[in-house]
DNA sequence: CCCATTTATTTGTATATACAATCTAATTGG
DNA sequence: CCAATTAGATTGTATATACAAATAAATGGG
């Protein structure tokens, strides 16, 4: 028989934890973009389908949820009120099943507008962070693990 | 006349964003936390606030949300749910505004129920990341501006 | 003592998120 | 060619999140 091992004491969880802190950093953050797109009527996540929208030409929705690592119902909801908006069409597709989408032309041009404002953002959030810290989660985000990858 | 700057590139922007890519980590790494809580019912969201009232015995709604940076209406509709789940309850007092609160009885063993699993995904999420990038969130996290620190 | 202000929290509303279930079309085995 | 399976996406449901507005209690100035 192993002895148990001892549970992490309540304070071990709360100096250490690092669910809570990315959480932080990551609301903290997500507001910094947030500001200046408030008057453009976006968020930084959808801006952030417009951009992977944008590279693709022609996107697939579960392709942008494995580039991104988001949900698939997560961006079919993010689609339709971005469809509601303007922003983003269909594609016809001999594929019954298929729904891939583009930017329209407004889309576009809302990137654009949007651009100005998030170079700031990106100053601002790399001095709260620090550098080296946005260089390695930079890395780290190109390691995460693709949901198939074990199939 | 200073010529404007030109702006970012679409590919400019997704190959640098720092939003998407921590936006990105804290989806995958969230989901690290909350798989073996799935079964006590607990997210590590909701783990965070039972640490944090944990290490305050008495918890005031606003002194969480510093410590958390969270908004108020967040933590309000969190603390809701978790005191119809018997994991919290109010405490009285002499202000009548206040609606401090701490953990029950109940709260400490799911606590401590959820702390046996917590090692493993803090390993795994270290593993992930890299120990020299958690160490540098962690920091990173402790720099965080307080909201009221300019009032 | 009362009114204006400030403080603590909750409510209204909207987006973001994911899991489970469903739907529909393509594919594949027989 | 049809039945069973697989694949792509949407829908049902629940939590997480934040901004703005509302509520309500304390506080401070006259």
């Amino acid at each position: 028989m192993k002895p148990t091992p001892a549970l992490p004491t309540v304070d071990t969880i709360a100096a250490e934890c690092l669910a809570v802190r990315l959480r932080m950093i990551n609301r903290v953050v997500t507001n910094i973009y947030d500001e200046p797109l408030r008057p453009l009527g976006l968020k930084v996540s959808q801006m952030n389908i417009l951009v992977a929208a944008a590279k693709l030409k022609v996107a697939r929705p579960a392709e942008i949820c494995d580039r991104l690592h988001l949900d698939v119902s997560t961006l079919s909801r993010n689609v339709e009120r971005m469809k509601a908006r303007g922003w983003l069409e269909v594609v016809p597709d001999e594929d019954g099943r298929a729904q891939p989408f583009r930017l329209t032309a407004e889309g576009r041009k809302l990137l654009r507008k949007a651009s100005a404002g998030w170079r700031k953002s990106q100053e601002q959030a790399t001095k709260l962070l620090g550098k080296k810290t946005v260089q390695l989660l930079c890395e780290a985000a190109g390691r995460l693990p693709h949901a198939d990858s074990n199939r």
